[in-house]
Formats: structure tokens, sequence, C-alpha cells
DNA sequence: TAAGTGTATTGGGATAATTAATACACTTAT
DNA sequence: ATAAGTGTATTAATTATCCCAATACACTTA
């Protein structure tokens, strides 16, 4: 399902959280399949199951996994984690506006700057 | 020059950073004034050199003080630590932007967003 | 040359983070 | 009902990180 690189010197959980929401994200996993349980996982990487119960944990605050207890773990609607992504990044962003407003730029740099940025490309990923 | 408080849990490092830039950044220290040397600060403070030196560094680094080696650290001029924070903040921002635009925000509503924060108040610190 | 400056290096001690070990609770299929 | 499969909670061990201190070094100037 996913490769580990031993190379990358952050936590085994944290990587296993960016590959799986990748993975997820890029449409790579259906909406509604079932996650390998956290013990398959953790034999196929060879990694202790709490890492990958951490990693579960993780993907589902982030609303891209749900569970239920004694069935499994599943992939959200993608309508969900959707929203919940752009809740999060637009979060992120107002805090951005409001320390470049404290750090004196203005309203009307930050909108050049946005147009900039929107018209370079169109959303990859 | 600053005071430390001892209930405050942060490292003193960090402590003795904010408070310096709170100081710069508000005018009450003039541009260019040499700043106390490590060691006498870090005397007045009861506090290692070493930690003294190491708030230094993140202030220079920062763009609030430069240093010259044997002769001591000066504040730097205002229109130089302004550009500075500036420039930091309009990164973080362009990063912010990048991440909203792949989670499918649209320019529109971030232009509105943007609008409504700026509108909210007259920019504080 | 001596005193004053910032800087680099090293290490101790504490704290936090990461992973492991184990036991528990729930669901489902046999 | 029992066994096997699931996620979860708790605790511990190990590891990494952080903060601060001690000390020696390099540079400038009186």
């Amino acid at each position: 399902m996913i490769l580990l690189d031993y190379r990358d010197k952050r936590p085994i959980y944290e990587q296993v959280v960016e590959k799986l929401e990748r993975l997820i994200a890029s449409g790579g996993l259906e909406p509604l399949t079932k996650m390998p349980s956290v013990r398959s996982l953790a034999m196929e990487l060879s990694v202790n199951p709490n890492t990958i119960q951490r990693a579960y944990a993780q993907l589902e605050k982030d609303g891209y996994l749900y569970t239920v207890s004694g069935r499994g773990t599943f992939v959200t609607a993608e309508s969900d984690w959707r929203e919940s992504r752009q809740g999060k990044a637009l979060e992120q962003w107002r805090h951005a506006v409001r320390k470049a407003q404290e750090a004196g730029l203005s309203e009307e740099l930050l909108r050049e700057q946005l147009h900039q940025i929107y018209a370079q490309e169109e959303v990859p990923t």
C-alpha cells in the first residue's frame, strides 16, 4: 500500500500520515473502502501496531478516515474530507493575513499577489 | 532594560527575544544604538551569557539587530527591520495561499475574506 | 598588551517525543 | 458461545530534543 523511506528522519507515524493523506487526496483510495487493519499494516511495514494506530488517529482528526469500533477504519466520503481540508487551509491563511497586516502590508499588495499566484497555474495538489 | 517573568514557563532566551523585539518594534530603542554586551546583560538578568547570545542571534536572524565582531551588537535601522518583518510575513502568507489553492479554495473567496479582515480594524501592533 | 566584544564547542540535565508491550472492549463469523 | 479480528487505553522504555552552563577561541580597541 505504501512504502517507508528509511533516509527520512521524520517519525514513522508522520510519514505514514503524509503518504496516506496524499493517497486519499489524490483519489488513490475510493471513499468508504476499508483500510487495512492496524495490525496488518503494521506487519506489512514491520512497525509496531501502535504506530499505525497513531497515524490513523491523526488522519481521523484531519477528516480523512472514520472508524467503527470492532469493525475497522474506512476512508471518508470525498466531500467530507475536502471540506475539512478547506477549513484548515482557510484558518491558517487567515492567520497569515493578520500577521501580514500587523507587519504593515497593505490590502492592495496582498490582493495583487493573490491574483498573481492564482494566475500562475491551475491547482496541481 | 528588561525584566524576566519567572512564572513564564517558556525558555529564558525566548522571553528575552520577545521583550527586546517588542521594545525595538515600538521605538523604545533608537536605531544604531549599541545593545548591552552579552556578558553585561547576562549579569543584569542573572543568566548565562550563552542564553543572551542565543537571544541576540535570533534577533539578528529576524533582522532587528546586527553585530560587528569584537565591537558589539547594534539596533538595526527601522526601515531595515520593517522590511525584514514584512518579507517574512509575506512569504508565509504566500505559502498559505498556495495551500488554500491546493485545497480548492477560490480566489474570489480569499479576496472577500481579505477585505473583511482588513475592514475589521486598523492594525494594532 | 590587556580588557572588552561576539562566537564556537562541548557536555549535563531535564523534558518531550516516539515507539513498544500489554491488556481491554467491541463486532462478527463460525 | 467462542474464537478471531477489529480499534483503544495504559504504561513503560527508549530515543531525541531542548535548554543552559562551562570553557576556550577570535576579533577590536583603548
